[in-house]
DNA sequence: ATTGAAGGATTGTTGAACAATCCTTACCCT
DNA sequence: AGGGTAAGGATTGTTCAACAATCCTTCAAT
């Protein structure tokens, strides 16, 4: 009887150990730059010098590069060779795209919703929460990460490790664009009575009602991303 | 009217001469890799000692490591800090959420398949046709790689790059179970017929019977896999 | 048998150096 | 004046050598 109870005790030591110090410099590096580009200080299309880089965070060359070719993982970079990296701008093709695996992957977990566990089914009423209090105290940035959060946790129905890890490249994309385009408040508000139907028709088993809203919500939200984009140029 | 078939000529060079010298040594290392690891050549597990991979390749450390990072970023490599990076070895959880993966995405595509561009459905065509002709001239891996493309044209027929991105990992990561299982001919050559008939359906826009013959090719694909991976331990 | 402490081996990180490429500027020619 | 060209500086690509940090093995001690 003793050994289940400390053998899942020892699971959570080891999980929780991963996390601790095993971090190399140029991820957090990374860390750091990420920060920098979703917050919108670096704006799409910037370039980030290797040296003016490696003086102002000291850290040499070598690593500073690493870092790079992790954030050129995620797509936030772009590395032009012999020219150096940038953040990333996307083109009309890329939002596209961004909505056509938003779709895919988001309606197959409200689909699968029923079968999704209690623990999954929570997070996404939890995002819905934190929109609507962010809302209460008017911190319209905080009602955009919730909103992405929200639709990180749908994808996240279909319990899949890969599918979480594909959505939330996706959706840092996205914010790409959205500070591309100004006034949070205008673009994210409108978005909270609609997740909040969506979680109420997720809890009620409702999935295919689920799905028609989910899809209606992101076909407004790409055309007005586009509409905004085209205006741009 | 020479101005727009003038700028299509001068695109279609553009992206030929993309591919042409742009390649950084460090992508051409990962090249070389890459194929040691899905010839089966280097197993899951195998360790990849830094310092004898410089001398036998005659690269500097600072670009292998590169090479390992971007290997590491197709799941084909795992990194372990200060202790190495080493072939990925997949768990049967990872096996299973390879097959939860290849059920969205592939089933999507088929789903969609009567709006997809005639050029993705060829593709389809071809790679069962290629498996086809491997399997009289008996060259089974050969039908095994056919059989990957197969799979790969049908969730491209999402159109999407970036599903195309992640299905290329997904299979890649799969290459690393078929040669933890002997014998590809018994393991490949069932299927074939079942491919042809998957096209057929496609063909004639049948697509409702051609997911459900695809659901029952990735059931019995992952029951078989899933048997002799628990047989290997 | 378990613990603890050297010791060697491997990885993490740095700095400097040189080659290759790009970009700017100034020049020359028509 | 305008366009092509060559030189120069600036930036990136790649390598090398060194040291610090960490891991793994061995061996001794309790």
């Amino acid at each position: 009887m003793t050994v289940p109870a400390q053998q899942r005790w020892l699971d959570g030591i080891a999980a929780a150990r991963h996390e601790l110090d095993r971090s190399s410099t140029a991820a957090r590096v990374a860390d750091l730059l990420r920060d920098e580009i979703t917050t919108g200080r670096l704006c799409p299309g910037d370039r980030l010098p290797e040296e003016d880089l490696c003086r102002a965070i000291k850290v040499s060359r070598n690593t500073m590069r690493e870092a790079f070719r992790l954030l050129v993982q995620e797509r936030l970079l772009v590395h032009e060779f012999n020219r150096g990296v940038f953040v990333r701008r996307l083109t009309g093709d890329d939002l596209a795209d961004l909505y056509r695996v938003r779709r895919i992957l988001e309606c197959e977990g409200v689909r699968g919703a029923r079968e999704a566990t209690p623990e999954a089914l929570a997070r996404v009423e939890a995002a819905v929460a934190d929109g609507e209090r962010a809302a209460e105290r008017e911190s319209w940035p905080d009602v955009g990460t919730a909103d992405i959060r929200f639709h990180q946790a749908l994808s996240a129905l279909c319990g899949s490790p890969r599918i979480d890890e594909m959505t939330r490249h996706i959706l840092a994309e996205l914010r790409l664009v959205f500070h591309e385009m100004g006034s949070p408040r205008e673009f994210h508000e409108p978005y909270l009575a609609r997740n909040r139907r969506m979680a109420d028709l997720l809890r009620a088993g409702e999935t295919e009602a689920a799905e028609r809203e989910l899809r209606s919500y992101l076909d407004d939200a790409e055309a007005q991303l586009t509409r905004a984009y085209r205006d741009a140029e």
